[in-house]
DNA sequence: GTCTGCTATGTGTGATCACAGATAACAGAT
DNA sequence: ATCTGTTATCTGTGATCACACATAGCAGAC
């Protein structure tokens, strides 16, 4: 192999923080990214957009060298997610996308209706009106994406999920959006299989009306039917993965 | 400091799994257990244990040699658990357990009513005899406890928390079960602050009785009770610690 | 006394090395 | 051809070293 080129060794590891008398508060706060931050961030944005499959395996060194790092910040990168059920490590020392028996699907599928639907709860009663108008933003660009020839799976999920994150953050509650993100992480490997199964999954599926439910409720401020809307989205979008009957077990 | 003592050298690692042929499925699977899944196990006990005070601080090189390992396994342990938000890694390089504004408690009480919740309906619906027997114990348990004349604080503490998760386990949902798991360990340091409160905090408290509550609702299998006692039961504990006015900003 | 600048120590982070064990490729025997 | 024992390679894990930076302590100037 004899891998040797872009030497790792450079240690960009943090920006120095200028602080100058006078204007303290001026300089905006720099946040620390680490390394570690970098690969975690990278790894999490693959899992959610759905560009790794299920059951896909890997290896620390691998990731690495393609990043352009040592092992050490993949090490830590991959031990979060794992601590997040977001990858596994086999016995046999192996890292891998978990797989997604049927249970474990339901039970993501519920455990989302309630904390999706909490927080809906929440974004709808507190959203500001730039908030409010940002889900419609996307509302918008899912649904135009869906009325065109030849919609593109990838991009109706980008936006989809855009519109998701976008209401969640909407309730001002970070502590439910980073578990609610934690499950997107899980269910993402098989949203995968579920946009791009098809030219006409988009086209045939339900989320463009339930979305405009939501968003009315949004409008009006009306939580209950927010998150009835939300929570038939969720439901008939599992409801279509798990007829495919793809999911193992 | 020059501390050399008990070289971490010795590299235990694994267990060796022991195949023979013929009596291939009578041994039992070894799980493997890395020293960072010993750490990991470690710190997550003292903080369910109320053991950690919110804005303590410690190092990674400190906890290292206390439990005789080099850095390595305490560095992936404290990485999982800042992943959970059950530590956090300050920019200024110092490692601690975060504190807990009042918002952030708010927030993790409105997602345990959910979670925990959810789980107790599934639990009612799903429980064994012997797991209905179980939950009793516990309850018994943290009853026998307040009733003395001088109630340990720290033992109904844990009388309560093998309780909730005796009932949290007889849902059979493992990622439901992990996600409650990582609330706790959140709420933990303060939970420290509540019932180590004084002498008096589990006598006056209403716990007992939501707890027989839900321990009735478990027996006759009503769901829905179920999950109202025990809504009641973390929202009057959550009271109790709010109007301490303990917790900052 | 108060403030400023410097130094020393200690921190998390990243790289590198060492090792046990798993996997696969292959040789030989049946 | 199928199986078995062996070897070679590669994996995650742990230890150790190196480094940038934050903090605390102290000395010096006003």
């Amino acid at each position: 192999m004899e891998h040797k080129t872009a030497s790792p060794a450079e240690s960009v590891e943090g920006e120095k923080e200028i602080r100058t008398a006078g204007l303290d508060a001026r300089v905006g706060r720099i946040v620390r990214q680490t390394l570690a931050d970098q690969v975690y961030a990278d790894l999490k944005e693959i899992l959610l957009a759905g560009r790794a499959a299920p059951g896909e395996r890997f290896t620390l060194r691998g990731l690495a060298s393609a990043i352009g790092t040592s092992a050490m910040p993949v090490r830590e990168a991959v031990s979060r997610l794992v601590a997040e059920n977001a990858l596994e490590v086999l016995p046999n020392r192996a890292v891998r996308v978990p797989l997604m028996p049927r249970a474990r699907f339901e039970e993501l599928r519920l455990i989302r209706c309630s904390l999706e639907g909490l927080a809906t709860v929440a974004a709808v009663r507190a959203a500001s009106a730039g908030e409010v108008a940002e889900v419609e933003h996307f509302e918008r660009l899912f649904a135009a994406e869906r009325e065109k020839a030849e919609p593109d799976g990838a991009v109706a999920m980008r936006h989809n999920k855009d519109l998701h994150f976008a209401l969640y953050r909407a309730a001002h509650l970070p502590t439910l959006f980073q578990m609610i993100e934690a499950l997107w992480l899980q269910i993402g490997p098989v949203l995968n299989l579920d946009f791009r199964a098809g030219p006409d999954r988009v086209r045939q599926g339900e989320a463009h009306i339930r979305h405009a439910a939501i968003v009315a409720a949004l409008r009006i401020r009306d939580p209950e039917a927010a998150r009835t809307a939300l929570v038939a989205d969720i439901w008939s979008a599992g409801d279509f993965i798990l007829s495919r009957g793809i999911l193992p077990d």
